[in-house]
RNA sequence: GGGCGGGUAGCUCAGCCGGGAGAGCGCCACGCUUACACCGUGGAUGUCACAGGUUCGAACCCUGUCCCGCCUACCA
């Protein structure tokens, strides 16, 4: 085999930049459309094309490509179908800024030219978060990104709600919705964030329209008072049972408004009663359809008070809050205020209040759709890792309401309705059409308003692959087999991706989701650019490579857990990186006249064995852990395979073994063992380190070969598995750790060669005693060893104990004796706590009555351990003692 | 108001279908042994939030309490 050599340390930028194009040279990323192989497919959650990449989509699409390089090791016809989202309110945004900063706008501009100028915008800048992901090592097929302003993809939206339409599922109505005033556009329910204000609670007198008293009413937004049509109070509440019907005189408007009974009033809050004002309150609106009630909007789009609010017009909101209750005292009208703290809405995107209002919107009838989605759930069709998440997703369906799916802003998919301005005719279709179906007109109008950005994510999963067209790649690959997402989406997205997959496609969307937790600080605290406690990922990535920055992210990957990052971990992780790098060279090093193909006569070594049947374990564990989305657990055992058992033990085994001290065919043995071993290791590990592992395989098998990444995934040997090699080198090492531990706490200086006694309590142990000299040797640093069968105790040594087997160490002329007491009533201490607790235990009679037969026979062992061990180390203390004496 | 998750070593967290308290980092001591000081070897450290209960046995199961997150909700 060819020399090899490795630089100091892993330079991961060159290194990522020169594999990823290899990757991508190769078309390794890219799936078929049809295959002998079974599909395995995950649809990215699409990033805003606005997006710059954030903690929450590293730690999203590193899980996502973790999945996907395992599963495509694992040799499935693997897709990773990757693009953007159009981000209707954010990209708007950003290209209205951009038209303030040049002095116009888009009303200056027009609709046709603002959206061309969002095209070049996107053309331009739109998407670098592509580019962050490929420096993620993202294995996503990118011949098939797709944006959700596409063609194929807005063909499918105006498919869908022309199918709703038809079907009885979307209508129009004039409905109070969420209203974002700086925005300009209705939200729906879930863009609203309700955030708690400490405000006050306004008591006011409303008198009786015929002088007889007056009813108090308290509310936290007087100002809309100029819009109150009623007054409601509970139909069983005996202080206002006789005034229901009757009217009260409306302050500062002075207008006659009646006196309602409803369920929905609580007696016992304030007066037990309360104003009701349909255009600016949800439940208000809901009374008002009940009872008939007058709709009298007093504020506007742009939240100023309109001209049904009398004086107070063309007065902001909150101006007008102020001038209404000074003239509420002023006219005597305010009973009182009281601090009162409570949830005020905002827009989740400019966090703007929200001003509730009515206005003509389109809905999507979401009962039926929820109900569907339900029962996917139920049935299993879908499974919600981790499953606690479920009932989340049930509490939310079942307590679903209309979604407001149309936005008073320009860019999105256009709502496909027309309007024939001749004969009034409302069409819906999806291609244009020219010319009125009823009355052949040809002025037709075009609804203004554009779709919810979420309607078209909602699609993602089929529309990415075709739909409506009847593609291959949507047989092959619908319904998608993973997605993974966090759980902030999970209504958001998610549960509209099931609703109407189930809807369109009459199969859910996917058969797993996997939700994981948001990126915190290391103080838990959510990140954001204004508390200015975010982490950078590409700067992480600069400062510690992609690799270990994956690494730490799928370490911290708990279920049900969040994600708490700090640079420090990180880097960590990039010394795991360093690790593994100088192992290579090591390893790299021995294998430089390794010839594969000759073939051996000689036996492994217990080493070679014992690593070999280790490896099998690690390749259990981490395969389980993947498959259950235990990204942490799978992490865990690939570190503690390779750090502490490859390098720690395996490495330092065969060092001998590799500078020739031994018959040539053992090293050998040792390198067609490190060879398969190394390889393997490194496959385990690809997944979480794409490059570093990529870099060293090819080092490794030649670059002519093919990528790690198409390798196929290990599997369990049979022949590795070998529970008594795993038992003897046990044994060895645990008399290897028993003596660096007399030498770490006696001081023995490191470079002093010991001479060490071992009583073997029978042959079959002293012969893997024996059989082990060599690395025991090495290992403990000692000059000689000799194993007898149960000898007595010599004078003047340190005494360690396993099981029944004791180790010897003499001291003299070495160290000081006199320290090895100390050690000694050290452990005696600890034992002693062990053996009195454990005979406590079989001393209990209920406790040999009760308890499974097996456990008390593991009691027994242990009990019986102890004793010796403590025997043996009070023997030993005593002897001391005479000596010293 | 309802729901969910969490409170385990100085820090961040595993362990939780009940039977000898773990990891990583940090800390202490020793060591430049021919892969690695981004390292090696050894060591110290916990009334497993609190109070009850079930059990032969509880970090783990049950009940209650106290904190800390998050989600959700129309009490004006």
């Amino acid at each position: 085999m060819a020399k090899r050599e490795l630089g100091k340390a892993f330079e991961p930028a060159a290194a990522e930049k020169r594999l990823y194009e290899y990757w991508l040279k190769n078309n390794y990323f890219h799936a078929q459309d049809e295959s002998e192989a079974p599909a395995f497919s995950i649809v990215i959650p699409p990033p805003n094309v606005t997006g710059m990449l954030h903690m929450g989509h590293a730690l999203n699409n590193t899980l996502q490509d973790i999945i996907i390089r395992f599963k495509r090791m694992q040799g499935y016809n693997t897709l990773w179908m990757p693009g953007m989202d159009h981000a209707g309110i954010a990209t708007q945004n950003v290209v209205e800024q951009q038209l303030i900063k040049e002095g116009t706008s888009r009303h200056e501009l027009g609709r046709e030219k603002f959206i061309a100028r969002v095209w070049e915008w996107k053309e331009k800048y739109g998407g670098v978060i592509i580019n962050q992901l490929k420096r993620l090592g993202c294995s996503c097929d990118w011949e098939r990104q797709r944006f959700t302003m596409d063609k194929g993809l807005s063909n499918a939206v105006r498919e869908v709600f022309v199918r709703l339409y038809n079907e009885g599922m979307i209508y129009q109505g004039d409905y109070i919705v969420n209203w974002c005033p700086r925005c300009h556009t209705a939200i729906s329910d879930l863009e609203v964030e309700f955030k708690q204000d400490q405000s006050f609670l306004w008591n006011i007198r409303y008198p009786f329209a015929d002088g007889q008293g007056e009813i108090v009413v308290a509310t936290t937004r007087p100002e809309t008072m100029l819009g109150d049509t009623a007054v409601a109070v509970h139909p069983n509440d005996e202080r206002y049972k006789d005034k229901i019907g009757k009217y009260v005189i409306l302050p500062l408007m002075n207008k006659k408004i009646p006196i309602i009974a409803d369920d929905y009033v609580t007696m016992d809050f304030g007066s037990g009663a309360v104003k009701i004002t349909p255009a600016s309150d949800p439940n208000d609106f809901a009374m008002a359809q009940r009872h008939n009630l007058e709709i009298i909007a007093v504020i506007d789009g742009n939240g100023f008070i309109n001209e049904n609010g009398g004086v107070y017009k063309g007065q902001d909101r909150y101006e007008a809050r102020k001038n209404v209750v000074d003239d509420l005292e002023k006219g005597g009208y305010l009973v009182g205020t009281e601090p009162y703290a409570h949830n005020v809405g905002q827009c989740y995107r400019c966090k703007t209040d929200i001003e509730p209002m009515v206005s003509k919107q389109w809905f999507v009838k979401i009962k039926p759709l929820a109900k569907q989605a339900i029962a996917a759930v139920v049935k299993d069709k879908t499974k919600i890792i981790p499953k606690t998440w479920e009932a989340t997703y049930f509490e939310w369906m079942n307590n679903i309401r209309d979604w407001c799916i149309s936005r008073q802003l320009w860019w999105g998919h256009r709502i496909p309705v027309w309007y024939c301005e001749n004969c009034k005719k409302v069409i819906v279709a999806t291609v244009d059409p020219d010319k009125c179906p009823d009355c052949g007109g040809t002025s037709l109008k075009q609804d203004e308003d554009v779709l919810d950005t979420w309607f078209s994510s909602a699609l993602w999963p089929f529309s990415t692959l075709g739909w409506p067209k009847e593609t291959k790649a949507l047989k092959t690959f619908y319904p998608t087999s993973l997605l993974i997402t966090g759980f902030d989406i999970l209504f958001f997205w998610v549960a509209r991706m099931m609703m109407m997959g189930l809807y369109v496609m009459k199969d859910v969307p996917f058969k797993h989701v996997y939700l994981h937790a948001l990126v915190r600080d290391e103080k838990g605290e959510k990140m954001s650019k204004s508390k200015g406690n975010s982490i950078d990922p590409l700067l992480m990535i600069d400062q510690y490579g992609t690799d270990a920055f994956r690494f730490t992210l799928a370490a911290y990957t708990a279920q049900g857990r969040d994600v708490r990052l700090s640079p420090e971990r990180i880097e960590g992780y990039k010394f795991f990186v360093n690790k593994i790098w100088n192992a290579s060279k090591l390893t790299f090093t021995n294998l430089e006249d390794f010839d594969e193909s000759a073939t051996l006569n000689v036996a492994d070594s217990l080493p070679d064995i014992w690593i070999k049947a280790r490896l099998n374990r690690a390749i259990e564990e981490i395969t389980l852990s993947l498959d259950e989305y235990r990204f942490n657990d799978a992490a865990a055992a690939v570190y503690r395979f390779i750090w502490h058992e490859l390098c720690d033990w395996y490495l330092e085994l065969s060092k001998p073994v590799f500078y020739g001290k031994g018959a040539p065919e053992k090293r050998q043995a040792a390198q067609k063992t490190l060879y398969v071993v190394f390889q393997t290791m490194l496959q385990l590990l690809h997944p979480f380190m794409p490059f570093l592992t990529e870099e060293l395989w090819q080092v490794l098998r030649g670059s002519d070969k093919d990528s790690i990444m198409v390798s196929k995934f290990p599997v369990i040997k049979e022949e590795w598995i070998n529970e008594a090699a795993e038992k003897e080198m046990e044994m060895i090492m645990e008399i290897i750790t028993s003596v660096r531990n007399i030498r770490g706490e006696m001081r023995i200086a490191p470079s002093q060669k010991l001479n060490v006694l071992i009583s073997a309590a029978d042959e079959q142990t002293s012969k893997i005693i024996e059989h082990g000299e060599n690395y025991i040797l090495n290992l403990a640093n000692l000059e000689s060893m000799k194993v007898e069968i149960n000898i007595i105790e010599p004078k003047g040594v340190a005494t360690a104990v396993i099981g029944s087997t004791k180790i010897f160490v003499p001291l003299a002329g070495i160290v000081d004796i006199s320290g090895e007491k100390a050690r000694l009533e050290k452990e005696l201490a600890k034992i002693s706590k062990d053996l009195e607790q454990s005979s406590r235990k079989l001393a209990n009679r209920d406790f040999r009555a009760k308890a499974a037969p097996e456990i008390i026979q593991k009691e027994e062992d242990k009990l019986k351990d102890f004793q010796k061990k403590f025997a043996t180390l009070e023997n030993a203390l005593k002897k001391l003692k005479g000596l010293s004496a």
